[in-house]
DNA sequence: CGAATGATACCCT
DNA sequence: GGGTATCATTCGG
């Protein structure tokens, strides 16, 4: 039995690579601050999806900070409804909202002086579970860094819908977040404008709030080069 | 580049 | 209450 000299995976490392370790649970306090700050620290976080079948984790590498009511560019404009409530909510629940009447996106509270504010997570690297999420996926790329390369692919691979609305990520048994394996140390974090915001008008959507882990490959777009 | 597709916020009877 | 413009996206041509 031979081995062929090159193969599928040649110039790239061995990705992804199993969780060696126990996960833990994120702490709340990673997500008590503003959501500009808080944007920042979940780069790097795992979200792990739970049930009967098996479970899927990936690492968050594109995140979106969404201030309070005077952020033109996010939900919590309209002030308190129905939908937006989570966001008035403790932080650390999940805000899942469907969007052009397709796809869904995952939010995660978090705290500003009691005002509204959530992190949209924007992509994820899966580590684990990879078949099951290209079984969700359906018809996409093989490309492991591909498959939730955007928001609305995350909710996709991760099975998450409506029904998730409202759970807590940091205490729920099927979808919660878990901290960065021990040693890891976050790359260099890169910044740019958010995506798909520009009827919040220049002051907003200029504001560089989407973030990025600059070395990841699952990124949902490019960002910008700096200058 | 445009279609898909439905919840929602907002304005008007 | 009812009509409708809009949308934190994705995929295929």
């Amino acid at each position: 039995m031979t081995l062929p000299a090159h193969d599928a995976s040649e110039g790239r490392p061995d990705r992804p690579r199993p969780i060696s370790q126990p996960l833990v649970r994120l702490a709340r306090g990673t997500v008590s601050g503003d959501a500009v700050s808080t944007a920042q620290r979940l780069l790097g976080a795992l979200l792990v999806h739970e049930d009967g079948l098996g479970r899927r984790v990936g690492r968050i590498v594109e995140t979106e900070a969404y201030a309070g009511p005077d952020d033109r560019a996010s939900h919590a404009r309209a002030g308190r409804t129905a939908r937006t409530s989570i966001m008035f909510g403790p932080p650390g629940h999940a805000y899942v909202y469907l969007v052009y009447g397709l796809h869904h996106c995952l939010n995660v509270v978090c705290a500003e002086d009691g005002e509204a504010a959530a992190v949209l997570i924007r992509a994820v690297e899966p580590l684990e579970g990879v078949e099951r999420m290209r079984a969700a996926r359906g018809r996409a790329g093989t490309d492991p860094d591909r498959l939730a390369a955007g928001p609305a692919r995350t909710c996709q691979a991760f099975g998450i819908d409506r029904t998730f609305d409202g759970i807590d990520l940091l205490s729920d048994d099927r979808l919660w977040l878990a901290a960065p394996a021990a040693g890891w140390r976050p790359a260099a974090i890169v910044s740019g404008p958010r995506v798909g915001v520009d009827y919040a008008g220049p002051d907003w959507s200029d504001r560089p709030w989407r973030f990025g882990l600059a070395d990841s490959r699952a990124l949902s777009r490019p960002f910008p080069v700096g200058r």
